[in-house]
DNA sequence: CACTGGTATGACGATACACGCATAACCCCA
DNA sequence: TGGGGTTATGCGTGTATCGTCATACCAGTG
């Protein structure tokens, strides 16, 4: 069951990998996260993180252009919210996987 | 809906990024892959890839780690394959958000 | 228009990691 | 126990990308 799927093609895995490589970066999730909690400008993202501020325009450049993200302005602000839920999703489940694998391992060592 | 949630620990977001590292390179997604279409001897990967043979071992150790795949030893080979579907689902996910967001962008062009 | 606050971008150092080559460690069999 | 085949590891190199500083860009205000 479930052995035999087809392999994607080259051109997906990469966009695949891509997409993941999003994620692979401590400050873009987190600054995802942040978003995800209600609309919020650059200023305040500055201090809640500590990064500077040519650091976090830059990751949210690449956010946006994944549509992980986007901005409207406010006058010369601009105001920055998360689009869309995938990346919950996901979190949710690799969270599944290593809560899963933690007690599996909790289970050997009491065995042993 | 959905706007406030609860923000992860650092530890938490440092897990999840780790994890999504491993899936941001092609050649470990590609080897993923191509484990789950069943169990697989060493010298079929390095065929099938062209990558070489320590690469090919460093990437499997790697992903051995994470849980995402585990070795069976047949005499002097090993037999890999593909441990668990949390990366179908991850990929599967992805997929259809890089679908919608494809036919977003042609809908968007149709009308201009 | 000059000025100010806010944002994006070029340049750069530092670090991380993908790869391959060579070689060590390992396993089976005669 | 030695030899052939298989897998893991030390090392070097090249490249990508993080993160910062300085600076250019851009929108609103006196």
């Amino acid at each position: 069951m479930g052995a035999s799927g087809s392999m994607p093609s080259p051109q997906l895995l990469e966009e695949y990998s891509q997409f993941f490589r999003l994620l692979s970066e401590p400050a873009r999730l987190q600054l995802l996260c942040y978003l995800k909690q209600g609309p919020t400008d650059v200023a305040t993202l500055i201090d809640a993180t500590g990064f500077s501020q040519s650091h976090i325009s830059r990751q949210l450049g690449q956010l946006q252009r994944a549509g992980l993200v986007r901005c409207d302005r406010d006058g010369a602000r601009t105001i920055w919210q998360a689009e869309g839920d995938l990346v919950d999703e996901l979190c949710h489940l690799v969270q599944s996987r290593l809560k899963q694998r933690l007690e599996t391992q909790l289970q050997q060592l009491q065995t042993a």
